[in-house]
DNA sequence: AATGAATGAGGTTTCATTCAT
DNA sequence: GATGAATGAAACCTCATTCAT
């Protein structure tokens, strides 16, 4: 019995596990923002992390899977923040202003997190080539979800498709951040942007007779 | 005798230099659109451009060089065609559903060039770190300009950055390019995202009491 | 209790740390027979066991050592089992037929311990260079000894030695054997080569005018 | 005209690669008979060879290939060579004498070779597990041949099989060459050992009769 | 005695770039 | 100018072994 017990990772072990996967995953968006995914060694992230390079592998299957979980893990976090904050508002308009500004909070908050999600990130062939990114679309799909509320309530405009701007408001907040992320002394604040890009598109989807 | 004529640079050898410079850039579009910049080997530039490996050399600093050398062309050829196209128009509205419109048409002709451009250019730690995107600014300027154009008319609202707008615009018409590159089969049509990015854009920058 | 006891090596546990040796040495004579020595790892070893990795390492110092061990232990088994089959024959060509026999039966019937002893005890650089072989040396000589009793009785050949013979028929015993385990559908069997291959021997040792 | 030349190698380039493949050949053998295959890096071999360490992979797809083509080429010159002293020989007993000499004077002569090709080519996964190999067999077959026609001229027995004894002969020969090569000071002539193997076989594969 | 998480050394291969011809 | 053979740096990952528990 002892035996099978210890087949299978104990409750204490299991959190050790996943702490120091934490730690890890910690210690890797530290050192990919700072040199970047590629100019990074495995060997640089355990250094960071003080394990030895080989328990990186007993956590991730590989270079890649750790860039790779940064992003699962950073949406995850980011759909259940976002969506707290709109929850308990019920104006799409709102809900949109609030969306923008909650991305480019996120943004200059993590920026580390930040730097790695959207420069490093598109740097990985496997990312783009071969990940299906469900937690992004699970993003995007918020601000899908706003325009069709407003759609509903007879407020936004009919003839836009959500799926399209969507996408476009993602790019749109994405551009500025890579920009901010990019340029070491930007000529414009990330809230200031958020707010006029919000603005844009809520007055531009607003129905022109409501 | 060509050998002889090429000794001194001659109008003819500069024209032909020119020619296959632009041969060698054109073998390097096909290649990296099929395979990438990253899997891409110099060598397969090379054959498929009929040369050697070593004349690439000639022609260009880099792998990374002929990259750039893309970007820039395909750029400066952009925005001398979409300067053509707005020149005669004085309506900056209108101006901005040209530009959107071009751009996308731009990335459905050319899908290498743009494939190349918008995913493959972001793979190259060159590019994003330590190019200076002149060309680039110059483009996104062109959407600036019609922004301030719209505000000095009187047309458009006083209270967006220019700065900003352009770059949010560039960015939301890029990330629904690139959706549709990497997506073999795109839900939506180019041209329709464009006519309704633009709408929403054109509509949320007039200035509400005009 | 076992633990306790443990502690006091008693007859039991002398016993019990017998069985469990043998039966790590049993797992790894699957293990390797199954993936080759080199593609098994020590942990591959231990889960077919069912022990944990670092247990095998209170029974053996080196993943090496567990294949020296399962030669050892398999000659000493098998110098045993031919020396019993022997001892009744007085007629050195009958004990050189059984010798072969015994050889390619014993093949046939323990294939996984004849695979790794043929293929992948061959493929240890530790065994091959450094090891000294001591109980191959005593299975040979069985076979030295038989072609001395043959030349003292008058019956085999005096003009030939019998270190060289008995490392040749060693050979052709074992060239056929490794084939017989690499070849999926072998052409012939063991039994029969075995018979020939003394046959041939038998005759060509024979004194000619006996 | 030129360009299409260019992509043919030139009676002198192809000449010169031989020469240089068979360089690192040469260079390849001495390593890996000097350290063994395995214990080898191919930095020694280049090192050994003075070329650079991709050099090696111009002429050989991977370290694997080295080996077997050591292998390959080294057969076919003993087949060629075997074949050679045969031909005027019509005795088969003579024949078989000779092979057996001729086998073993080779070990004599290349050591080095002969110690790569028996002892290392084992260790070499590849090799024992994938590589068919024909030029084995075809000089394998070269002992079967004899044994084919001492059966139609009447002179040696029919009861055996001669794709047994090819292989019984060969095992016999090739386990007293590994023994000579791992054995410093061997107690055995290689010359005796080869005679009184062909000895014993070739009385042993006389007709009773005859 | 048993566990299993942690360690860290080790080496093949690719491919951008050079330079002698 | 053109060639293409040669160069050589660079890093991921595996897995035998250890040792704290």
């Amino acid at each position: 019995m002892a035996g099978n017990a210890a087949r299978q990772p104990s409750a204490r072990s299991a959190k050790s596990r996943a702490d120091k996967r934490r730690h890890i995953l910690e210690a890797a968006v530290e050192v990919f923002a700072r040199a970047g995914f590629h100019k990074s060694r495995v060997s640089d992230v355990a250094k960071e992390a003080s394990v030895a390079d080989g328990t990186i592998y007993l956590y991730f299957k590989s270079k890649d899977e750790i860039l790779l979980s940064i992003f699962e893990e950073a949406m995850a976090e980011m759909i259940e923040a976002v969506e707290a904050q709109l929850a308990p508002l019920s104006d799409p308009f709102e809900q949109l202003r609030t969306f923008a500004a909650f991305h480019m909070s996120r943004v200059e908050k993590h920026k580390s997190v930040a730097k790695v999600l959207q420069v490093e990130l598109r740097l990985s062939n496997t990312f783009m080539r071969e990940y299906k990114p469900t937690k992004l679309k699970q993003y995007l799909d918020i601000v899908g979800r706003i325009v069709r509320l407003g759609q509903s309530q007879g407020v936004m405009r009919d003839d836009v498709n959500p799926i399209i701007i969507r996408r476009a408001l993602f790019g749109a907040l994405d551009e500025i951040a890579m920009q901010w992320i990019l340029t070491p002394a930007a000529r414009y604040g990330l809230k200031e942007s958020a707010s006029q890009i919000a603005d844009v598109f809520a007055a531009g989807l607003r129905k022109p007779d409501a």
